[in-house]
RNA sequence: GGCCUGGUGGCAGAGUGGUUAUGCAGCGGCCUGCAAAGCCGUGUACCUCGGUUCGACUCCGGGCCAGGCCUCCA
């Protein structure tokens, strides 16, 4: 089976052929660490995690890098806006980002290059770009991409150059030879952190950071680049210009971008305002509800954020891992016919819902098997867990998930509620039916749901 | 204005030229002291108008609607 991938350069779906067989190397543009992350971001990383996942256990090598833009333009105002130095905000929030991103089980790349870090680099491929003709330095010392010297600018988004001319806005003082030429180094304004470079003091721009730390970190060629969906004009598109235009190589084989979340069917974005944190939705959500909430559509379809659809995100985990509850240790086995189907929804540009799909028929024939081999439904429980860990799901004891409250909820201690089901017990083995029923209602009311069965009462937080 | 997506059942959300998505919710049954969970069964669907086809929700064209990019944005 072939692994397909939507290739967004070509707009359609293409068999995935790493440059190298068997190793892949993916980039995905990370954040720009001015304040916390959102759930547009979240999804960004889940989404990647879940692609390096499944690449991983296909047994590729892959060398994931995720950049850290620590250094730009809102940084800057931010930081001066708290009187603090621009690094000290940088570091809180790559600290919270971490903290997020941990929560929701997101692993960490294979490197995680900062901007700040790698001056060199940028210095050296700008030089490069101005060497062959694609940069120049303007009169107020920054130096720009010179776009008209790139043929193939708007390859990427279908954009040609003349269109985006006739919309473009010229801000005074910006020295540009061409409305669409773009920042490459920014001279120093007094007061700001700055790098000595061949153009003088000043900092990288935005969009050569990527350029230069990605194919320092992973060759002139590489196999994917990911990111938000909003990133592929300019930011990608300026990429390509800049790397193909120093290097002479073609830059990036495979380019995919996720949807949007929306709320209210309006994207979700810092300028609407209109975001929620991720640290906002875990004090009401576990993070493996969100995670799944973001599985549930595919990658490049939009995802609208409503609480109704965590919620629902909850119930369908508690099916999941239902089928795992009870089951002993065993060896992942007998389900061939759904690792094969979830490989087939994977392989098919990451069908994460039609691979959600496949553990819940999965999920089905682990309780048809139960009853009358136990063994058998724990050989398949395991593989049900397994292909879980390649989505980042089901990984909890499922005792510990069924009886975990939601964050931030509070109620019955367990001790509590062992205690009322031990008074339940007494008063059904009287067959005092009345009392065992208004135990079960009261425990009921408090959101925990009693399951008797012949082994005896467990329960669960709903 | 230019360019790009998408419009599926009560909700969410895949997919396919003629056959059950899946989850939640509903309904009937089994199981249960009664429930819950689970299992079995079941209903509601493919924006609109044309076209291609033996046959289209699925392909093509028009329309309407929604979202996005064209400026920082994941």
């Amino acid at each position: 089976m072939t692994l397909r991938i939507y290739n967004d350069l070509h707009h359609k779906k293409e068999n995935f052929e790493p440059l190298e067989p068997g190793k892949v190397r993916m980039y995905v543009c990370g954040m720009t660490v001015y304040d916390y992350c959102h759930l547009g971001h979240a999804r960004v990383v889940v989404v990647f995690d879940v692609v390096y996942r499944y690449l991983k256990a296909r047994g590729y090598e892959v060398t994931y890098v995720r950049n850290i833009t620590d250094i730009d333009d809102k940084i800057i105002q931010r930081a001066n806006e708290q009187g603090i130095p621009f690094h000290q905000l940088t570091k809180k929030f790559i600290d919270a980002m971490h903290e997020d991103f941990d929560a929701l089980g997101v692993l960490r790349p294979t490197m995680e290059p900062r901007a700040t870090e790698h001056l060199e680099e940028i210095i050296r491929m700008i030089q490069a770009l101005i060497d062959k003709g694609h940069a120049y330095q303007a009169e107020n010392g920054d130096v720009y991409y010179d776009v008209r010297s790139f043929p193939e600018y708007g390859k990427l988004s279908g954009k040609s150059i003349d269109d985006l001319e006739a919309g473009a806005r010229v801000e005074p003082g910006e020295g540009k030879r061409d409305p669409l030429d773009f920042a490459l180094w920014k001279a120093a304004k007094p007061g700001e952190p700055a790098w000595d470079s061949p153009w003088g003091k000043g900092r990288p721009g935005w969009h050569i950071e990527c350029s230069a730390m990605s194919t320092s970190a992973l060759g002139d060629t590489f196999d994917i680049h990911g990111g938000g969906a909003d990133l592929t004009f300019p930011h990608h598109e300026n990429e390509i210009a800049q790397s193909e235009g120093a290097t002479g190589h073609p830059f990036v084989r495979y380019w995919m971008h996720n949807g949007f979340v929306r709320v209210k069917e309006e994207k979700m974005s810092k300028s609407l305002g209109n975001f929620f944190t991720i640290r906002d939705i875990l004090a009401r959500f576990r993070p493996e509800e969100v995670r799944y909430f973001i599985l549930t559509s595919h990658y490049r379809s939009p995802l609208n954020y409503d609480e109704e659809h965590l919620v629902n995100a909850r119930k369908a985990l508690d099916r999941l891992y239902t089928a795992l509850r009870g089951l002993p240790q065993a060896e992942p086995g007998e389900a061939d016919k759904y690792v094969e189907a979830f490989n087939a929804a994977m392989d098919d540009d990451f069908n994460t819902p039609e691979a959600l799909a496949v553990l819940f028929e999965l999920v089905r024939e682990i309780n048809r098997v139960r009853p009358e081999n136990e063994e058998k439904a724990a050989r398949m429980a395991a593989e049900l867990k397994r292909l879980g860990d390649i989505l980042g799901i089901l990984q909890e004891e499922p005792e510990a998930w069924l009886k975990g409250a939601p964050s931030g909820s509070e109620g019955l201690t367990d001790e509590q509620i062992e205690a009322l089901i031990q008074q339940r017990l007494e008063a059904r083995k009287a067959k005092n039916w009345s009392e065992a029923d208004r135990i079960r209602d009261e425990l009921k009311a408090q959101g925990i749901v009693l399951e008797d069965s012949p082994q005896g009462t467990t329960w669960r937080r709903e």
